[in-house]
RNA sequence: GGGCAAUUAGCUCAGCUGGUUCAGAGCACCUCGUUUACACCGAGGGGGUCGGGGGUUCGAACCCCUCAUUGCCCACCA
């Protein structure tokens, strides 16, 4: 067999991809195992993999794959998201394109348009994880708009509505002028933003005297219906009880007073428009002020803008602004800091607007979600410190405005039949609701036109709420088989900036819903950002394109690459570097294979001592890292997990085992030496595959021939055994001394070739059984002991253990005295911090005997090898 | 404005209960090396007042106070 020196995953990727899914090793059903279950975020379904999903599930993947290697029936459920307001803008878009616009078409004739955009590219971006190696059990693909999914939702409405927990509300909402539609508080981002505070004169009503009010909004004066003045403010005593004059409309408005005014900000004065500002909405309820809305949906200006009728918010700024100042009604503008909400989706900027909307009282809801994480540990954070956000959101909760107007999602199954806005009832299907309707109204006659649904439909987030329950049909039939069995799932891997979007949402609808947690540990990945530490995005242009990366590092080498830096809830700087790293390490363990699979192998040889006691130690550091790699995962310390994994195949499998047992040139390798190396390596892909599955079962596939029951995918993760921690110190000693002998090797420019003997002052009594593998390591032909130092050698110490190494020739004298001396002045320097410690009478009662015992032992190290130290300066003087 | 977190080597980050894991890892860097798996390699090496200041303690990267910087979350000051 010969395997090309480097490890070319593109002929690799595909061909085991294809195969785990041919022998549907992805596919879980209920069974008598245990089951772990992660269901996926579920991505946008028009999107395309960025970044952030690479990440995101890479780390799935692990978990996923290392279940399964340990016993578990894991259960990865894929699917996607229908995202109303992305989607929806997106197909709006195209038929723009094509010069239709939504307004032209019926509801229906839309949202053909928008199935066929959704069945055109829906899924790409579960085509595209799959060159990622994520293995999801693709036959329980959901979409959150396949019709149970969204027959799920429309049952959870009506339950919650009979709950009483759903209302209609008048309120004042965030309006997306550009979506069209309403947001809930959470889609609102605040962005700071330089903006102009303006100073606007507002006439007194029958007088020549005049009040100066700050906004920053001088257009929505059109909606003005009242000034308002702090009681208590002398400075304007003398305007209670009048009126002002909004200027350009010209209309008189009364002059309230409110203790909301605060006195010291812009003049003391506010103009009060109800109808475009939450605050002033307040006032205005409070004082009984007439609400005046002047923005249509667009967020142009109606009739109420006069004659800047049909203009755009900003536009009207402008020339409002423009108008004031001619008619010397602006007294100045200053620069000033101020918050923007704007459309998370959209980027719009958000106007208050009031409406009818649909909103879902959270305080119940709220309460088990609060007791889950903080009572009964029942759901874990990581890292942990999300906890005090979640709890701050919880605790602060404000109802949520479930209703969207648009028509992409699930349409609201409310059904209106009078006049009254309290005139609706709610069904799952219009027949239902006529039979309710004529119930509730006492009215028989209705008939089915009489009946108008709802237009509007529910936020994303009320379907994927429901999305660890609804993926297994718990919301419509909970005791089926499949639902009983994986639900709750175990981990939830996501960003943190969807926590209070989603991961708190499904925490909600657990309880309420199926009574119980939704998941056990969220584990919060952190964002990806380029070098640096700018977030990625498609105007910059610093997002690499993941399918690119994979081609050129392999996908196991951007998983490696991913995960080395990427510790839980922190950002990571992704830098190509990292991948290249990964390929670097998929090329070693390749090359190692390729090594072992070269060797002939006698069965007549005979097991060198060298192999046989490497072998011994390296088991010990095997299971050592083992038990390490189960700490990490534990605490999901994934990078970690895998740098323990990467340390132990690089330098303690590569550069050490395989080392100490490769044969001589064109020797063959005894039977049982090879045996041995084969189980280390195939432990060692076992613990390497949920990182590296394509490199892993491509080499272990080439070991031997496999069947499919055999397949690393599903192999055993390695049993733990206990080891001897001393075989371990006494393995790590050998290294130092080979690293000794390298060094001087290195440092007098001894080639390998040209052996050396080796002369010891075991005063630490060294366990000699090491010495095997020493010889071989560094070309050592002989190793003996001695009490003497030894002249005209180079030396090196371990400990109070003196190695010497006789060199023919001269040697420089007075650099190995320059050594020694340099080695001296460092010990004694580190005595004297030892010995200042044990003098203090403090320390030697207070600390614990251990910490007391460990110094001694270094006071009596120093001096032991001190002693060694001044030998061999006088012998070194007198040679 | 309120809260949370971070600050350790050139970069990215560990450092868990204060003491043998105590100043570490990986990468990068420098020197050397065509040793029969791998230059996507090997051997060796340099590099940090643990953000500043104060305190507690026999002992502090770690606990407390304070300042600074950065990031994130929340909040209706026009």
């Amino acid at each position: 067999m010969t395997l090309p020196n480097k490890y070319s995953p593109k002929s690799v990727e595909d061909r085991w991809y294809a195969y785990w899914m041919e022998h549907g090793y992805f596919y879980s059903k209920p069974d008598h195992r245990k089951p772990y279950t992660i269901v996926i975020p579920p991505p946008n379904v028009t999107g395309v993999l960025h970044m952030g999903h690479m990440l995101n599930n890479t780390i799935q993947d692990v978990l996923i794959r290392r279940a399964r290697l340990k016993g578990f029936n894991a259960c990865w459920v894929p699917g996607t998201d229908h995202a109303s307001i992305a989607t929806e803008a997106k197909v709006v878009a195209k038929l723009k394109t094509q010069g239709i616009a939504k307004a032209d078409l019926s509801r229906e004739e839309f949202l053909n348009h928008a199935w066929d955009w959704t069945n055109k590219h829906g899924g790409l971006i579960l085509e595209q994880l799959k060159k990622l190696g994520a293995s999801c059990d693709w036959k329980r693909t959901k979409f959150t708009m396949d019709p149970e999914m969204s027959e799920s939702v429309i049952d959870v409405f009506i339950d919650l509505h009979k709950k009483g927990y759903i209302y209609r509300g008048h309120r004042m909402v965030h309006w997306d002028p550009e979506a069209k539609t309403t947001l809930s508080d959470e889609e609102v981002i605040y962005e700071e933003q330089q903006s102009l505070l303006y100073y606007i004169q507002y006439q007194i009503e029958g007088s020549d005297d005049y009040l100066t009010i700050a906004t920053t909004r001088p257009e929505t004066i059109f909606g003005d219906t009242a000034i308002c003045i702090h009681p208590d403010d002398e400075r304007f005593t003398h305007l209670k009880g009048k009126k002002a004059i909004v200027p350009i409309a010209n209309r008189a408005v009364p002059i309230i007073e409110d203790t909301y005014v605060e006195m010291d900000f812009g003049t003391g004065c506010l103009k009060v428009t109800p109808a475009h500002d939450p605050n002033d909405k307040i006032l205005g309820d409070r004082h009984k002020l007439q609400v005046i809305d002047i923005f249509n949906d667009d967020a142009t200006l109606n009739t109420h803008g006069l004659h800047y009728q049909g203009k755009d918010r900003f536009e009207v700024r402008k020339a409002v602004v423009q108008e004031l100042a001619e008619i010397g009604a602006l007294q100045k503008s200053e620069s000033i800091v101020n918050k923007v909400g704007t459309s998370e989706r959209t980027k719009a900027v958000i106007e208050p607007k009031l409406s009818h909307q649909w909103f879902l009282s959270m305080s119940e809801l709220v309460k088990p979600a609060l007791k889950a994480v903080f009572e009964d540990s029942e759901i874990k954070l990581f890292p942990n410190r999300f906890e005090n956000t979640y709890k701050h959101w919880l605790e602060n909760i404000r109802d949520w405005n479930i209703s969207r107007q648009l028509w992409w999602g699930q349409q609201i199954p409310a059904y209106y039949y009078g006049e009254n806005p309290d005139d609706f009832v709610v069904a799952t299907t219009a027949e239902k609701a006529l039979e309710l309707a004529r119930e509730k109204s006492n009215n028989k006659q209705l008939t089915s036109s009489d009946l108008h649904q709802d237009q509007d439909v529910l936020d994303t987030w009320f379907s994927s709420w429901l999305w660890p329950i609804s993926v297994f049909d718990g919301i419509r039939n909970p005791e089926n088989e499949a639902f009983k069995y994986y639900y709750p799932t175990n981990d939830l891997v996501t960003g943190p900036d969807i926590l209070f979007f989603w991961v708190a949402r499904m925490i909600f609808a657990g309880y309420e819903f199926a009574g119980q947690k939704p998941f056990t540990n969220v584990y919060l990945t952190g964002l990806v950002r380029d070098k640096q530490r700018r977030k990625m995005s498609k105007s910059l242009g610093n997002s690499p394109e993941p399918l690119e990366l994979i081609s050129q590092f392999g996908a196991d080498g951007v998983r490696v690459g991913l995960l080395l830096s990427a510790s839980a809830g922190n950002d990571l700087m992704f830098d190509e570097d990292l991948c290249q790293q990964g390929r670097s390490f998929s090329n070693k363990i390749w090359n190692a294979f390729r090594l072992i699979s070269g060797w002939e192998v006698s069965e007549k040889a005979k097991q060198p001592e060298a192999a046989r006691i490497g072998l011994v130690a390296y088991d010990a550091v095997f299971q050592k890292t083992l038990a390490e790699i189960e700490s990490h995962f534990e605490k999901y310390r994934i990078s970690d997990a895998l740098m323990a994994t990467y340390k132990l195949v690089w330098d303690e499998f590569c550069a050490w085992l395989l080392e100490i047992v490769k044969p001589a040139f064109g020797e063959p390798i005894d039977l049982k030496t090879y045996q041995a190396i084969i189980s280390a390596l195939e432990n060692n892909l076992k613990i390497l595959h949920p990182f590296m599955p394509f490199l892993t079962e491509e080499i272990w596939q080439n070991i031997e021939d496999r069947t499919p029951e055999q397949a690393l995918i599903i192999a055993q993760w390695p049993n733990f055994k206990s080891f001897e921690a001393s075989a371990i110190s006494d393995y790590e000693a050998m290294k130092e001394i080979v690293s000794g002998i390298r060094t001087i090797r290195s440092e007098k420019n001894i080639p390998f070739k040209e052996a050396v003997s080796l002369q010891v002052i075991n005063n630490e009594n060294l366990n000699k059984t090491y010495n095997p593998i020493v010889s071989k390591l560094t070309n050592v032909s002989e190793i003996s002991y001695t009490a003497q130092q030894v002249s005209g050698a180079l030396s090196f110490r371990i400990k109070s253990n003196e190695y010497f190494i006789p060199v023919s020739g001269l040697m420089n004298i007075q650099e190995e005295i320059d050594k020694l001396l340099a080695e001296k002045s460092y010990l004694e320097g580190f005595l004297k911090s030892v010995r200042t410690k044990l003098s203090n009478e403090r320390f030697v009662s207070g600390a614990p005997d251990a910490v007391v015992a460990v110094e001694r032992q270094k006071e009596a190290d120093a001096l032991a090898k001190l002693e060694t130290l001044e030998k061999s300066l006088s012998a070194i003087k007198v040679g």
